[in-house]
DNA sequence: AAGGTAGGAGAACGAACGTTCTCAGGTCAA
DNA sequence: TTGACCTGAGAACGTTCGTTCTCCTACCTT
């Protein structure tokens, strides 16, 4: 197994066990149980467990923002691409095994105590709430939108990972179109 | 000292310490330095640290509610009542130390290991959004606004503990202006 | 074939931490 | 006074965990 092959197996079980238990109680032993990648390798790819969890977010960042606007891009109606946001969080908070936002999560394992990975979460967050700005734009809307939007889907991230059911994402969809009915 | 001054000890110690760095990173140790009391008192009143965790979430939510449903029993029209509520999130934000809301804290970094505080942190949200459903009944608006206030409030807090800044507050209440000025 | 290098398995190390124990002193009842 | 009990200070214990080290095997080069 090559290096590429084993730090994608390295970050296959470190995401699955780090967002479904949280960072600080996945040993890297049992990252390392879980993907075969050897202690040493393990070390060799990620020199310290905070570089192994920027990974960890980093990569689910590109690969949830990249699902996230494909779906998206199925509407063609540019408020309607606007609610396909929230459609989407629906589905994803139905998913088998979701339990809340991994950023969100994460921020409070260990926000106050790695800048590393603080910085990932903001970015993450940013770059999330800047997609939402295009989205407004094209849409011809007044830019202060995308915030309102923007704390609506946070909202409805956070009460579906403490409540667990998927309901926040069609209660801030009815926000939404509440909020964009009311700029026509 | 007797037992309920140590209780009391311990647990603005714990507040301070739990919220201000997270529970993982405080020690029982830490707690017994910054209160004062004894390690064997501590384990007297909570035997063990998941119950002084609990007791720390208990004891905050009974504050922190109260102290919102002051700040808004001063505002006399209804309507103005929901806008108080996030004019008491700017405040709340602002405050020296702030670092996000306790309870979403809390679930990312324990949600998945302690029932416990999952419960808590579960009862302490819908007791909020309870609170939020009288504030719309009062003033005639339809149930469904609770819980569109409710995310919208979610995402104004997880906004500003990550960002650091209260502006959320801001942008929250512009967003439930907007909602309920689209209800009259 | 010989020797060198990389990798894997897992033991080992050192620190942190939750929890319990020891010991010395103080208090109060009889 | 005596003795039972409580308390505080902090040592001690057992576990977990991040990280490093040891040892052995397998493969590559010459």
């Amino acid at each position: 197994m090559d290096s590429a092959a084993a730090r994608e197996q390295a970050l296959d079980a470190a995401e699955r066990l780090f967002y479904g238990r949280g960072v600080k109680s996945v040993g890297m032993d049992d990252v390392r149980t879980a993907s075969g990648v050897s202690l040493k390798r393990l070390y060799q790819l990620f020199p310290a467990k905070e570089q192994l969890v920027v990974a960890y977010l980093e990569r689910r960042d590109a690969r949830w923002r990249g699902q996230l606007a494909a779906h998206v891009a199925r509407q063609g109606e540019p408020r309607e691409r606007i609610l396909a946001v929230f459609d989407w969080l629906r589905e994803w908070f139905a998913e088998e095994g979701f339990r809340g936002c991994a950023w969100i999560n994460a921020y409070g394992e260990l926000g106050a105590t790695s800048a590393a990975v603080a910085d990932r979460v903001r970015a993450h967050k940013q770059a999330f709430r800047d997609y939402l700005g295009t989205l407004v734009a094209d849409a011809g809307l007044p830019a202060r939108m995308a915030g309102h939007l923007f704390l609506l889907a946070e909202g409805a991230m956070v009460t579906a990972g403490v409540t667990g059911r998927p309901d926040p994402a069609g209660e801030a969809r009815e926000a939404a179109r509440a909020l964009l009915a009311a700029e026509r």
